[in-house]
DNA sequence: GGCGAAAATGTAAACGTTTACATGCCAGCC
DNA sequence: GGCTGGCATGTAAACGTTTACATTTTCGCC
């Protein structure tokens, strides 16, 4: 391995000259520079990160913690956020706190001295494992988090809004026995989503018959699932509000093989608008939400800590989303 | 910052024997052992990364470099590396040489000293870029890549045989007229694809008519145009191939818009069989590749490599496909 | 009780950078 | 000619670990 004390041998100066010519130019004469950058390039030196993290106590990386890498709605986040970081010149480390892995403290504590702040998304997240995994003032900015009084950034999508739009919508083309495959329990989307759900339902004077909510847990197989349930049903419903996209996939999947056809039968609406949506049969009506933004987002507002962190102050913002109609609702039109 | 110096003097001994303590634990008597564990306990101590990497040269951190992020295949592919990764407390440092952004070169250069091996997927990539920026005998698994004469792990999937049995399938069916949707300009895999396209048609006896061949770029939308393309065609073809699941899922897109029926009027099949392909109408016939598994493997070799560098020689590896029928190419019973 | 070996611990160097501080040199000024 | 000050460069400390080597302690054995 090539280190900065043979450029510096190579081009007859000292490790500090070489250091300087390297990147703070001003500091050293013109012909030295020349010298010492022409001795680099031609010994393919490249600064080894590591120990320059070590001595200016910067990484140029930030940590990305996900609750798991399945699916689109990851990938999404995962896009934005790396897009924005290697504009500014940052690295990605990755992790996922799938279960069976370490634990969320472990994940946290690893990459103590490897990263300069994080991204994290968790439904376990809370106070006591900020204080007890964090150091006090790194910079972290939550992402879908659930509220705590914790000192950091949190940025998180209208699910409620969101939600409510939806079955307002489907409310809004007549239908009565509107359902809801839920999302993960103690899930605080899902929990919200509800909320938007049973709020909606409220104002336009239906009823919330408890049967019609099933539980799920975001995955396809659980939407397929809860949707054989309420097929079950003596009264069954004529829509559903799926908690999010993979569901609502799984759930036309279940309806089809069934004999049903939606919408003419069955209207599904879902949540997060993946790419998929669009393309699914009937395509899918759903909440839009434009995940790779989200993920520049968060990337943006911490470098913006990084970066000027004297002018920083802590802010919750709310991404907005937007329904997009399609074929699955039956609305006139699509 | 808590460091193991602290830890050091709140248990009463020195730095070395902290050390040894948190992780040599026979180098050191049992009561001192946990005097030390507990001081780290109650300290929240958690080692510095970047320090330890630089004593040990050893980061437990792989790179992963792909050409993109977008799209189910990448995230597919991530996620079977990662997960391989955590399985043996790696962790993943992400980075895309996106069109744009640093060059590949840059991109491999800035991760010396912050990665431990690199799996690598570029069309890009050939001999004289790992001469120039990855330090010989670096620990590298080329995924996809252009075959070169580098001294690397690599690990391809089998684009020539998946592209054949699936015309040959086509052709079975009795198409004559089976037009391809190419893959990238310059791409290994859609060279492959074209090659295998080529010799199933002429196995079937099929001329291989130069304006059934259209290109493409991968994309969605590159799909759509081709096959928008191939329908203005005088004597249009009965059946197409695209060169993977996104442009076939852009090609249905055309399809249903120009008023087509699939598979009745015109037959169609992809390559990777993403989890859309099932959930696209029709069901999209496609060759199966086991992604995450190629990323698993992908992490497996070079962990090998890691652990036990005495006795790795480089390998090239080629992970078999299979033909998935579904309803888009109008097979019967589907 | 003394000896030697083994076990436990400490001291200090090393990893590859950056950077505060020290030094040397030269120009310009009185 | 000596002083001041600025510029270019060098010296060495620091970052937080690990670990080779040195030292001290313990313990068994004669």
């Amino acid at each position: 391995m090539v280190t900065i004390r043979d450029v510096a041998r190579a081009a007859g100066v000292s490790i500090a000259t070489a250091s300087r010519a390297l990147h703070k130019s001003h500091l050293v004469a013109e012909d030295t520079r020349e010298t010492v950058r022409a001795a680099a390039d031609r010994l393919l030196y490249s600064p080894h990160r590591g120990a320059r993290s070590l001595s200016t106590s910067r990484t140029h990386t930030i940590g990305v913690l996900l609750p798991d890498l399945y699916g689109e709605f990851f990938s999404e986040v995962i896009r934005g956020i790396d897009q924005t970081a290697q504009g500014v010149g940052y690295h990605c480390l990755l992790s996922s706190a799938r279960h069976g892995g370490p634990t969320l403290e472990a994940a946290l504590r690893s990459m103590r001295g490897w990263v300069d702040g994080l991204v994290l998304m968790s439904p376990e997240f809370n106070g006591d494992l900020s204080k007890r995994a964090l150091p006090s003032g790194f910079p972290v900015v939550l992402l879908n988090c659930p509220p705590s009084d914790t000192p950091h950034d949190s940025l998180t999508v209208a699910n409620y809004e969101g939600a409510h739009a939806m079955v307002r919508h489907l409310a809004g083309l007549g239908h009565t026995r509107i359902a809801i495959i839920q999302g993960a329990a103690g899930n605080f989307d899902a929990a919200e989503r509800l909320r938007g759900y049973r709020a909606a339902l409220e104002e336009a004077g239906l009823p919330a018959a408890p049967e019609l909510a099933v539980r799920g847990d975001f995955s396809e197989a659980t939407g397929d699932a809860g949707a054989r349930a309420l097929l079950r049903l003596p009264d069954r419903p004529t829509a559903i509000f799926a908690a999010n996209d993979g569901m609502a996939i799984g759930a036309l999947h279940a309806l089809r093989d069934s004999g049903l056809r939606v919408p003419e039968d069955i209207a599904i609406g879902g949540f997060d608008d993946i790419p998929m949506a669009r393309y699914v049969e009937p395509a899918l009506t759903s909440v839009h939400v434009d995940i790779s933004a989200l993920g520049a987002r968060a990337a943006a507002r911490l470098f913006s800590a990084l970066e000027r962190p004297e002018d920083w102050n802590i802010s919750r913002e709310t991404l907005p989303t937007t329904l997009v109609v399609r074929r699955s609702c039956g609305a006139r039109g699509n």
